[in-house]
DNA sequence: CGCTGGCCATACCTCAAAGATATTGCCATG
DNA sequence: CATGGCAATATCTTTGAGGTATGGCCAGCG
């Protein structure tokens, strides 16, 4: 059985008359006796009445007819929903990120992204740039804000895109010494309880605040250490100490504080966004878009690495 | 697009692999992959990636098989439903009756029919004979109980079976003087108040009785009149007088009264069943069936009066 | 009562397209 | 670099959808 007959029993029960029904399916009238009688031989039971005054349907014909027009519309459906998937209107994006992804660039590109494709199911996992990366090359990711870019087996099927310039700042309570200065310099860090990330990206921003300090420095053995940015400024906030982050810090708001930079400075890993290099998943496409749109200095560097794979 | 694309799309992604989803298809390899490409292009959407580890569906293909697999249960479930209501195991029965078919005939054939069909849906109404004859012929009803032969326009065009022979018959108190009788004489009802039909087959009981009492007896005038016959016998038991009833009455279990053959045997209008001559309809049949095999003296009438019409 | 007209079924033909066979092209293996 | 497996392409065959012509059947009408 071919959705042709499906069409043709159902404009005939439209039209309870062959000839009118053909000439409306732009065909002519013996074929449609054709087909209607094969289809009531494939189904074993007649499905129309030919009476004087019309063709109806029996009663195994309204029961057929109604599945008929189901089967038809989810036909229908099915190239509309495909299209719609096509142009990634519809689906899923399953986003990994590092919890200081959050401050900066998440808020807006989410924002922006759920505006423009209204039915994309969002899917966020906050987790370390070591598991965002095993997860998009086993494809349980399709997308992911890593701190530098990825690293472990498989990683060299990824590709990857800065999207943002990162280095270490302070942050001190409005009461605080330091909080009417512009800048301060490595040795008044010295001399003050620090307060440092113990988060995802704590590896990068102790190895960056060695280097700052030195690597001998007892003031990072002292440090209190807090598990994510909004913390350490709480604690900076409430007076315990200076709170060292990275400078996407700056953009929680948050009163009774002061971001001061850093002497000298200390660059952080770039905030990355990766991608399996075989993915021209629609909605990832889509979501490419976005951030480029959200953040302008990342559109060339995304498009050079995309011509090559399309 | 024909349900066979649907097929070939569903069948490779079950397989990811186009020669062993053709061959399972009962085709060769090279139309397989045309009738994709086809499929593809009018689509406008890629639906399958072919990679080198096997042939999977892409977000769009996902979107297209879900609903493609729904279509295909539906045209499945089409020809089962189809051929489910032609053998009249679905579908509808629309039945009419006078009241006191609800005595004898109703109650078996309907729990006979109700578990020989169970998923027929049934639509009881009461109603008198001559609207169930005009029921019946424009189509509202599709099978009665009427008492006699219908009457009225188009009348013709119904078949009608006798289902039972009736009589008028008397129902008295238990300990009423007339209860120890086989039978009670037309003198005899003459001198007792007595208590009459006045439902839809009253025009019939009436003119019986007239014919059993005379035209010109008073003791039809001072009748108590009953809408059905379970307050004449209501009334008898409670000794207010003697009823007269159809034979059938007799199928309703109650203590406290006696029935008694009035003689003359005074004959009433035969309990009829009536449908349209046109209507072929399968559970149209099945009830047919089921009365002939509830009322075995049925059966030969009924098949005389079915064969000239198939 | 036969005629006519409308309508569906049948007969037969035509041609588009589904499917078969043979071959090419493309990688990922060894 | 050769090989093998797989999908795409090329070409041919054949099925069957659709067209045209006609027949059969009945209702309505002169």
């Amino acid at each position: 059985m071919e959705a042709r007959h499906l069409r043709y029993a159902v404009a005939l029960a439209e039209h309870e008359h062959f000839g009118r029904a053909a000439s409306e399916l732009g065909i002519a009238q013996p074929p449609l006796s054709k087909q209607i009688a094969d289809l009531e031989r494939e189904v074993g039971a007649r499905l129309f009445d030919r009476t004087r005054r019309g063709v109806f349907p029996t009663a195994a014909g309204e029961a057929f007819l109604a599945r008929a027009r189901r089967a038809l519309d989810e036909i229908a459906a099915a190239t509309v929903d495909a299209g719609r998937a096509a142009r990634g209107e519809t689906g899923r994006l399953r986003l990994g990120f590092i919890a200081s992804a959050l401050l900066d660039p998440l808020p807006g590109v989410l924002s922006r992204f759920g505006r423009e494709r209204p039915d994309v199911r969002l899917e966020l996992h906050e987790m370390a740039t070591s598991r965002s990366s095993s997860a998009l090359v086993a494809g349980e990711l399709d997308v992911a804000f890593t701190l530098g870019p990825p690293r472990g087996a498989g990683a060299e099927h990824l590709v990857s895109v800065p999207v943002g310039r990162d280095h270490v700042i302070a942050v001190v309570s409005t009461v605080h010494p330091y909080a009417g200065q512009q800048s301060v310099s490595a040795d008044q860090l010295r001399r003050q309880p620090l307060i440092v990330s113990a988060g995802d990206d704590e590896p990068a921003v102790v190895a960056g605040l060695r280097a700052l300090l030195g690597t001998d420095s007892s003031a990072l053995g002292g440090a209190t250490v807090a598990r994510d940015v909004h913390t350490i400024i709480g604690l900076a906030s409430s007076g315990v100490g200076v709170g060292l982050g990275p400078s996407r810090m700056r953009a929680v708001p948050r009163p009774g504080v002061r971001f001061c930079e850093v002497t000298p400075r200390t660059p952080l890993p770039d905030l990355v966004l990766s991608f399996a290099a075989r993915d021209h998943s629609p909605v990832l496409r889509a979501f490419l878009d976005t951030v480029q749109k959200h953040c302008p200095d990342v559109g060339a560097a995304l498009n050079d690495r995309l011509r090559p794979h399309t």
